[in-house]
This record gives C-alpha cells, sequence and structure tokens, in this order.
DNA sequence: GATGAATGAGTATTCATTCAT
DNA sequence: CATGAATGAATACTCATTCAT
C-alpha cells in the first residue's frame, strides 16, 4: 500500500525523464537534438520517412539542410534515434509503472494504461513511427531496435505469464500479448481522447474486461 | 441449415472470383494486369511503395519498365487497384461467408474466420499493403478507397450491432471493431500458420473467447 | 622482309580497331558510349577527374546528366573504361608493331615509336589520364586494370631482355623501362609534333640513341 | 678544389634550409605552419588534392577544421605554399650543389643526384605533389609558381648547354631535360631506395651513363 | 502492345568557409 | 588564436514518366 496521493501518477514522468537525459540515453527535448528528433518523428509519422526529405527535417527545426549533418551522420540515423529514444524513455516508464502496483492484475493494468498513454500521448508521433516505419530502418539498425523490444516486451510476458500460473488468464500469453500489440498500436489510427467521448482510464477499463481481468470479474 | 458436406468451404472463393472477374471488378490472376498486381502486392509488403521501384515491378513480370505505362498510368495507380481489388474480393468473399450463416453469433465468427484468412492466406500480401502503405496514397484515392472500406466496415458493424442489442456484446461496438482491426491486421507480423501450432480456426475460437462469445460462453 | 611500300604503316591501325570492337573489348567511336568515352578523356585530362562533374560529361555529348547513367553505372566506371578501352587498343597496337618487326632492335624501336603515337597522337588525352588520375580509380578498378597494365609491360620486358641477352644493352631492363615510362610520358607535358620542329620519328630516333641503339651505334 | 672532407656532404643542406627559413621564404618545420605544409604534402600526394578534405589536414595536426583558416585563407593557399617552399628549398639546395662542383660533367651529375634526392628524399611527397597536383592549382597560383620553376629550370639548361657546346652532348639540351625531367620524376612511382638494391648514388650513374656521359666514357 | 533511351526534377550527402563565443 | 556549429552551393545518383521506333 502506497501513501501517494489517490490522483497523482504513481510514477513522476519527469523524474524519469530527467534520469534519461542525464544518463545520455535520451536526448534533452530543448536541446537541437532534442528538438530535432521530435520534429523529425511528427513529420516521419504524416508523411512517411521516404517522403520526408531532410530538407523538410532542417526547415522543421529552422536550420538549412546540411546543417542536420552536423548531428547525425545520414538520415536513417534520424530514424533510429528516434525509435531508441521512444523505446527506451516508454521501457523505463513502464519498469515504474509496474513496480508501482502491487498486484499482477494492477501491474498488467498499469502496462495497458502506460502503453496507451505512449501511443496517444506526447510519444505517440514516435511509437506510429516505430510501427509503421520499421521497414525503413536498415537491418543493422533493426537488430539494435530489437534488442530494446525484447526489454520492452520481456515487461509484458512477465506480467502476463505471472497472471496465467495463477490462473486469471486462460489464453496463451505470448498470443495475448500479441493481440494486445495490435489492438492497443492502432488505437493511434482512431482514438481521439481530446474530443471527449472515452477516457484513457475508459479504454484501459474496457480492455481489461475483454480479458476477462475486470475487478468485478470473478472470471 | 445446409446441406453442403461438413468440410467444404461454406462459400466458393473460385465461384466469388470468377463472378467479380466477369463484372470487370477485380482482375484475372493469369492475365497480364492480375499478375502483376500480384507482384507488386508482394514487393509492396517486402520493400516498401517507395523503395519498390517500377524497374522492379516490371522485372518482376519480365518486361521492361517502360511497358508499365501501357496497363497503368502512374506508378500510384498500381498502388491503388492492388488496394480496390483487394476489398472488393474480401468484402464479397465476407458478405457471402455472413450470408451463409445462421446466427450472429455465428455470422461474427465467419467475419473474424474470413478476415484472419484474408489477411494470413492468399490476400495477405495485398492485405498488408492496405495497413501499411495507406499513407503513400493520394488523398483523392484515399476518399475512392474508403468508400469500399465503408461497406466492409458496415458488414462488422452490422452484426457487432446486432449482438449489442441481443445482449450477448457488452461494449461498444465502434470501439470492439477497432480493437478488432488492429488485433486482427497485426497477425500479419506474427502468425505462421503454416508453422504447425495454432490453426486458423484454433485463432478464431480465441478471438471469439476473449470476446466472450464462445459457444459454450453463457455470459 | 615484307612487301608493304614504304611509307604505309606496318600495320594497320583501322583493322586492329575494328576487329577489337567486334569483339566488343572496345566501343565504337561513333557510338554513343565510345563518343562519351572520348569526352570524357578529354575532359578528364582537362580538368582532372575530380573537378569534371557528370554535368561536365552530359554537355559535352549533349544529354542530360541522368542520362549518363543509361551507359554507365556510376562516374568511376567511366574513368575505368577509359583506361581499360585505352591499354585494350594499345596493347593491341603494339603487339602487331612488334610482330612486324624483324630484330630485336628494330622491335624496340617499333614500341617507342608506337608509345610515342598513343601518348602524342589519337590517344594521348587518355594516355595522359591513365597517368594522372591513377589515384581516382577505386582500388578494386585498380587491380583490374592492374592486370591489363601487366600483359603491355610484358612486351617492353621481353624485348628489353632478349636486347640484354644479346649484350646490346648493358642496364638493367627492369630499369630502363621505368625510365622510358618516366621520360616517355612526360613528352605530353611538352612535345607538340603538329608544332613543326622534331618529328615524332626523329623523337623516336634521339631515344633509340640515348639507350646507346641507334643503328650506327656499333656500342 | 675543396678541403671538405670526402665523405661529407658538398653543401650543408641544413645550412641553406635555415638560411631560408630566416629569410621568411620557407617556413619551420618545428613551426604549425611548417607541420601542417608537411602533413598537407603527405595527404595530398597519398589522396590527391581534391579528396583531401580541410578535416583531415586538421586532424593530422591535431586541429580543428576552422582553426586552419587563421594560417591559410584558402585551401588552395596551402597547395600553393607546399609548392612554392618546395622549388624554393630544392632550387637553393641545387644551386649550392652545382657551384660546388668544378667541371660541367660533375655540375650536372649534382643536378641529378639533387633532383632524385629531392624526389626520392624527404621533399618527396611534396615533389609528388608538384607533379600530379599541377591542375588544382588555379591559374594566378599557377603563373606564380611557374616564375619560380624557370628559375630552377634556367640551372639544368645551363649547365646542358655549356655541355653541348664543350661536344660532350649530342642531344638537344631541352629535349634532353625534358626526357630527365620525366624519367627523374617517375622515379617516385617505382623507386625504393630504402629497401637496398640500387643506391641513389648508383641511380645517378645508370642515368649518366644513359647521357654518355660517365666517366670512363670518352665519346 | 513492347522497347529502351532519354528526360528532368528530385534526393541525400559533402565540404570549404564563416563567425560568434 | 582556437573552437565547432552553421552555412549554402555543389555533387553524384535515382527514378517515374515519355515517346520515337
Amino acid at each position: 500500500m502506497s501513501f501517494r496521493p489517490l490522483d497523482a501518477p504513481a510514477v513522476n514522468h519527469d523524474t524519469i525523464l530527467h534520469s534519461l537525459i542525464a544518463d545520455n540515453l535520451v536526448s534533452d527535448p530543448d536541446s537541437a537534438r532534442g528538438r530535432l528528433l521530435r520534429e523529425a518523428a511528427r513529420l516521419f509519422r504524416d508523411k512517411g520517412y521516404e517522403r520526408t526529405t531532410v530538407r523538410d527535417l532542417a526547415a522543421a527545426v529552422g536550420i538549412q539542410s546540411g546543417s542536420l549533418f552536423h548531428h547525425f551522420r545520414t538520415k536513417e540515423e534520424i530514424l533510429k534515434a528516434v525509435m531508441v529514444e521512444t523505446i527506451r524513455l516508454n521501457t523505463a516508464v513502464m519498469q515504474a509503472a509496474m513496480e508501482a502496483a502491487d498486484t499482477n492484475r494492477e501491474k498488467l493494468r498499469a502496462l495497458i494504461s502506460a502503453e496507451l498513454e505512449s501511443i496517444n500521448g506526447q510519444t505517440g508521433e514516435a511509437m506510429a513511427v516505430l510501427v509503421f516505419e520499421w521497414r525503413s530502418l536498415s537491418e543493422p539498425s533493426q537488430a539494435e531496435v530489437l534488442k530494446l523490444r525484447d526489454i520492452y516486451e520481456s515487461l509484458w510476458l512477465e506480467v502476463l505469464t505471472a497472471l496465467k500460473e495463477e490462473g486469471a488468464l486462460v489464453a496463451d500469453p505470448f498470443v495475448v500479448r500479441r493481440m494486445l500489440t495490435g489492438a492497443l498500436s492502432w488505437t493511434v489510427t482512431w482514438y481521439r481522447p481530446e474530443r471527449g467521448g472515452l477516457s484513457q482510464e475508459g479504454l484501459t477499463d474496457q480492455v481489461m474486461a475483454m480479458l476477462g481481468l475486470s475487478k468485478a470479474d470473478s472470471r
């Protein structure tokens, strides 16, 4: 049982971010590099990686296209950085969210909620890039990013496997995780929390319910 | 109640296909145009639309790049044709599958099964293109294709709404359809029926179960 | 003793050229490719390989820069082709000149005369490129061209070694060949036969004399 | 007749160098400028002027590329300085070598020996630059450097003309000098005195012999 | 219909040079 | 003097599209 106020976030997003910046694992959003990565994520999501030119990227941060290459050696390196930093940040956020939860059911709820937040919140553009621009990454870069994804995915499998062992989950943890990946990342194409309607917590509840894991669900 | 043999498909895929070919709604797979669209779907899925050159497309069907333009006015028209014909075929197939089913629950099962088949079977490459290359389509073409998707989607909503009215479904039909869209299309990235393991029917069962709609489920 | 008229060339340059063209070893000078290589040789000699742009090359043959790449995959391939075809042609010409001569002394004279002709005649620009743009060739291409040069050089060493064995030559054949290479290729920077003065045959005589191998020389 | 020890150099290379440094005609090799010019000569010879970047140059002397421009206004000025200082130094060395010799035959021998030393010794890299990077120099700079070369060349022509008048040389002094220029500068591509074999003095002897000017040669 | 050479606008990347700190 | 981020013009190369044959 924790003593934090009920409606404060279980984990401080900013604290995590600053700790990652200090360790040079993600760029400071206020630095030239950080601003570029944010604009790149937006452009890559909106137009696609191939249709975004380095001139577009440069214009978005107000520099000349040649100057980009002081920060990144190639255009692809920008794509990779968007993906790597996004995974690093979201892995850290999820880990903290999970650790703050007491039961496995609550841990899973924290993961779902955090993933919905990562997809539909600040890092949403970058998450969409991660899903839709994967093939634009060279194979060596794909391998690098996959290693980071493995860490991220192991958080999910750990919790789902525990729930399976508890008997709370009937289906195969791997299959469930994959269905969730698809269902949750697809929300980026339709879910608009800012338009009112379903809140993010409400959506999380619906997903838990679909899995037969809502609080009231005695199944 | 139908009198077809138990292991024959409820609807004859080939019959539907030939009827669509006769109406000039999809290309004969043995024609030059049909072969090109099949190869285009494969290449667009494997390399992405932008990274596939018209030379690649021409080489895949054994002609010169200039000759492509006797069949299609632009490269984008090829992408559009892949999408349009795929939706037309799958809409027809699903409509038939749905009509062959008696109850709403069976209709939904037929839709899920048919969508899994379209994603992981013969039209899988084209379905992946539909999901991942959407932004490569010009806005006017997107509008055209969207009209066709609306027909396709209305099939789903019709059944889900009926189930909701029956009380068999608790969640919002729109939300459920969208979650299903994500979960099912994502199977293209991981599900390999040919490797043994989970069969397509088994997967369909799991999805029905997740929705609390399996036969034995009295909920 | 041969029966050809005294002032006809011992070997027919055009016959050799056409035979090489027929074997696809050098390009027809009237073809698009042949014209490009001739202009490339001129530009590379005048401005250097690096300072010659593909736009310069294209302009010189009256096409757009993009069209160059229908004939050659890279700019470097053009440089290589200039070198390879030049060596092939000159090797064939020298072999014929040598074979038409009776004594070793006459063979050497034929080689010197032919090399002066190749440096100061039609292929002069390409020969200058061979000397001065060597480092602009990638290492793999250098290796390819070196193999061809070895054939060319072996013609010289064969004759010089025979002269050494005859006692007509005192110095080391390798050293003599290298001094000759330098002295003869340097003529490209100063020798202008068209301005009158020393004729090419006169220059050949002077070189033979320097080697103590003039006809009258009983040494 | 001179009184210096038999195996001491006829002229003191260091004395000449220091006198030129004092007059600000060449840079002190230990100064920042001198070190840069030495590295530039090496890089220009190895990679060519165009393919050597100012970053390469800066890195070779351990500074940042922007700092180069405190020493030289442009990259081309570096190339010019390499050439100018090399000619100045070698002209002074040859003049001294020539003046230390008594007969014209000995003077010529001294020139050949000194040029071989300049090509294959300490200034070899810069001499190669002088030959192979000539066209990278702008025309105004070429004119400046040509004036210095004229002084250098006049030393040779003076001696060769005297030998011609003595009857010791049959061929045209201009032709002989040009053949020698080619033959001697080409040694940079093949002659490796450090590998044993032919010594520099031995090579000088061979060249004198080729000209029919060896001591024993009574011709 | 098919060809394949040509187009020309577009792309990522390079690099000498500048200049505020 | 030194730095290093920024510039901006230039570069080789790509590729969908055209069209005479």
